[in-house]
DNA sequence: CAAAGCGCTGAACATCCGTTTAGTGTATTA
DNA sequence: TAATACACTAAACGGATGTTCAGCGCTTTG
């Protein structure tokens, strides 16, 4: 009864997503999209060409979400975490599971993705520390994009994260922010540093190329 | 069972962890990894039944692989990063792309390994705080949970990572340790805390169930 | 009214899949 | 020497896959 606003099209591109998130692009069918979005197979392929476009369609369709509710995010006031803000979307799920599968196998489109965030969390980095809300750093660009990569990660396991922890976070948060506690307690502990001064200096003499010999920062 | 196992079956296992690593399970066909270890699709069946079988196969023989590497790294010395330790080991290479590749789609063993991964990361991250290492924490285990999914996550997405920073942390650093500096420099930053107490306290507020008006503990 | 266009389908296509079968040659054993 | 066991293969099987195609009903257009 209650009307689907959606086209055809935008119904099956929306079956794609969910059945590749589920199960992986490989692994998925045309024939088990077909079914989901109530339409035959021929269908599929007259609307998208190829199941291969129809993956361009979806990867294009789901960074455009992801890109949408990044800009509320950051409009809508700072967070330190863009990735945090796209659990508490209502659109977000969906996406969130598509993107946490298909960053493993190696599209042009989510690789560009990728890098936007790494720039966003650039941009907000640099901010923190200048408002100093977080500390300063030799390496900007490569904190920024080894944080977004684990919180990319983080999405990307989030079923062994759910086992461990009790979260999954890319379930909808929208309705109860809080719910994500769990995760984010201890992430935040993590942020706050957990290796001590001397097992820094320890671990960089036997990592670091150019050993730092001393730098003095505290919160 | 020698030393010396490359007899034909362990050369079909060791082309399918190639081939599953490289392109995932359910993108490679038994022919493929046939062809790979110059057999015939029909051995393959022959000596491990069936795809599936094959599959588990590899699992179990990357989790074995993976636990003796943990095992020499944690009798050799101290870690504060079991996982790191894998990078430095040439049978290293194979598995870890493996393990890179089938985090995501669900295995019961690989799951079992992931536990055994946090377990382990729970004993050193105590040993950590009891010697001053460490810094102590409210959530020893999810601590824990999250350090070794983190470090897992950037496993999965190695080749996002090499794009960012310059270092595939699944190739084989047993030459050169050093090599994986541009990785472990800022990881060990970030480690050492990237926010500010300040910070902390306000997302506190925003995410976290029981509002810590401080924080020490130890039970 | 006829023609054309579009959303949509069922059936068929070639191809690939995992797996089976029937059999090879070779080494070991009785 | 004959029988057995085993590593191994070519060929084929049934089924699933992505895709094509002819054609349906319906609307829009001339």
């Amino acid at each position: 009864m209650r009307s689907d606003d959606r086209t055809t099209a935008a119904r099956i591109r929306d079956a794609a997503i969910e059945c590749f998130a589920a199960a992986g692009v490989a692994a998925t069918s045309i024939r088990t999209i077909a079914a989901r979005a109530d339409v035959s197979p021929a269908l599929v392929i007259h609307h998208y060409g190829s199941k291969e476009d129809l993956r361009v369609a979806c990867d294009e369709h789901v960074a455009a979400i992801i890109r949408e509710v990044k800009g509320k995010a950051m409009a809508s006031g700072a967070s330190f975490d863009p990735l945090a803000a796209l659990a508490r979307q209502s659109e977000g799920p969906p996406a969130n599971k598509y993107l946490a599968r298909t960053l493993v196998d190696g599209s042009p489109h989510v690789a560009e993705l990728v890098d936007e965030l790494v720039e966003d969390a650039l941009a907000y980095t640099e901010i923190g520390v200048q408002t100093g809300m977080m500390t300063p750093t030799r390496y900007p660009r490569e904190r920024a994009a080894i944080l977004t990569i684990w919180a990319l990660g983080g999405l990307v396991l989030h079923e062994h994260l759910a086992r461990l922890v009790g979260v999954d976070i890319t379930e909808d948060f929208s309705t109860d922010p809080k719910a994500i506690s769990r995760y984010m307690a201890p992430a935040l502990e993590i942020a706050g540093g957990y290796i001590t001064q001397t097992t820094k200096e320890l671990m960089a003499q036997a990592f670091v190329e150019d050993a730092p010999d001393e730098e003095k920062e505290q919160s």
